[in-house]
DNA sequence: ACACAATGTGGTATCGGTTACATATTTCAT
DNA sequence: ATGAAATATGTAACCGATACCACATTGTGT
């Protein structure tokens, strides 16, 4: 590997100069520029990242912190991070935290450590570590954090509006809504839109909460609806659910979607391929995690942010778990 | 963020004794070991990776470079290799290469630029980069590339074998494989293991190809059981195309398993999930990353291999798209 | 008691860049 | 013509570790 001296004495200058000709930083004549030029081209010199990382306190990474990469939301959003990330020069470190605020802890330690430009990161905690006094940038991704960090979220209360309503103008009259676990903003968030659409209706209503997995979700619904057949309208606050959902009405033999109907969450990959096809409120998990990330270089390339916070609007995606028409 | 010096100072030793004492090499007095130890608690000190990896030219970052982390396949594996890398100090850069050359040989040069440890690479190309001049370790995985290079896969022709051997125990009498991309090396194994089965029966069999992908595979199978209806087994080389095949069955339908049974191969999560659930020959996808992170993590640590190379066995899992019992 | 090995410690060059500062040359308005 | 500003370039300190080498001290076998 050629180091930024061998480009210099190749080319007959300094190494400062070659530097400044690198970063494009102070003067460099002419002459200079194209020996330079030549010299890297001949020894096919690339710069070493972490020398140029230990100068100047900053590398090109970004460190992706998200609960767990199998769950399936997050590989998309990993993917449209790394996308960016590389079209902009930076390279992602994968961190799976579990919702583990040590484990958590501990990548913000081992990331800063490596002088990462800047952390995404989706937490459930949204006070327990000091975020301020952190002198890089951090974008919150899906979940808000303090009030002072940019944010890029679904707006997941018009999304369940959206959803409640369609399940309302295809006709059910007995909703269920599967909410997630309490402790995640955007499931209280899901939860309230559910609310706040029925409070204007005279139909029948119910709440249960359940975690974000499909086995566990489709036992406390069958369970559910074992007691509660006349329920005719499902709003799972996650795909997850909705398909533990489906699983859990096919298994009581009720049809779907003529004897109930079932709308999530996400717009997850899975939705598409199970049986029936799962109409659900998609958030554009792409444009999600490009938007952190370009928020978050924006940021790293002290470059003005126009919003400190970005909310993107859901879509209805009709399929097959809800009726084609009003019954 | 205190350094090494600041430690030094504090302890009143040199630098060179704090170096050793972290890293263990040399001698350290007892008294200067203790000394270290509390101005090191006192500062919260933890050394500077960057600058490590400047003197030593080896970071303790992974390279993880796969096809697309959105390929259901993936974020297990990627899963497994972050666990393992964690549980041993290791961080883990993440790499979509979209099986693009170009990409890849781009990301092997970011890479090694930043001194990462070594490589795990899942790569369809057997000899266009020269893995052997590069000095860091690599495994190759779920893919094998040049012969020296240690490799992590699944026993492709044993699954193969057991997949097509069910479907003939279950009573299919008209077998279809559905192979994939030609060019990856365990799809041509797969469809070999198959061939192998069938040349020792006597029953009606058929090979076509499709990408690994739902919506292709179901067109492409779709069409082609449209033309030979007596079909009444299909062996697909992944559960993506599998579950196409379970979607295009439905459109002509007929009836799984009692028209027409299903086995894929390779055990994501949403064989679980759709309906009727796949029967599948799953390769244990965290233990091969597992294996794979092992592997690389002890070439790096310069510990001995048993194994230049490991195979993991495949599990056929009976879930709905197979009959119970031989008809 | 002496030679030699083992133990303990510090000085400092080095990894490969960046950057503050000094210095030299050119440009240009007055 | 001349002094200030702009342009161009080099020297060397610095980022925060590692590791080679020199040197001092202690232990030990004969």
């Amino acid at each position: 590997m050629p180091t930024i001296s061998d480009v210099a004495r190749l080319a007959k200058v300094s190494v400062a100069t070659v530097s400044r000709f690198l970063n494009d930083s102070g003067y460099v004549g002419k002459k200079s520029r194209e020996a330079i030029e030549k010299a890297i081209k001949e020894l096919d010199y690339i710069p070493s990242e972490v020398a140029r990382s230990l100068s100047t306190k900053q590398s090109d990474i970004i460190g992706l912190i998200i609960p767990d990469i199998k769950n399936p939301f997050f590989p998309e959003l990993a993917r449209a991070v790394e996308d960016t990330a590389f079209e902009y020069g930076y390279t992602v470190i994968l961190c799976n935290s579990d919702e583990n605020e040590l484990k958590e802890k501990h990548y913000f330690q081992t990331l800063t450590n490596k002088y990462v430009a800047g952390i995404i990161l989706t937490s459930i905690f949204d006070q327990g570590t000091n975020f301020k006094n952190l002198k890089i940038p951090i974008v919150a991704l899906d979940r808000p954090l303090e009030i002072d960090i940019p944010t890029v979220t679904t707006n997941n209360i018009e999304g369940a509006k959206l959803a409640t309503q369609f399940l309302i103008d295809k006709g059910a009259t007995s909703l269920l809504c599967v909410g997630g676990p309490n402790a995640i903003r955007s499931s209280k968030l899901r939860i309230e839109g559910f609310r706040e659409v029925i409070k204007e209706q005279t139909i029948k209503s119910y709440i249960i909460e359940s975690p974000y997995d499909f086995e566990t979700a489709e036992t406390i619904i069958f369970d559910y609806l074992k007691s509660n057949p006349s329920v005719d309208g499902i709003f799972a606050c996650s795909d997850a659910s909705a398909i533990g959902a489906l699983k859990a009405v096919h298994k009581l033999n009720m049809r779907v979607p003529e004897d109930i109907q079932i709308v999530g969450f996400d717009g997850i990959q899975m939705g598409k391929v199970v049986s029936p096809s799962l109409t659900t409120v998609a958030q554009n998990i792409y444009q999600l995690g490009q938007a952190a990330a370009k928020m978050l270089i924006n940021q790293i390339e002290g470059k003005p942010l126009e919003n400190t916070s970005v909310c993107i609007h859901p879509k209805l995606i009709e399929r097959e778990t809800t009726r084609k028409e009003r019954t």
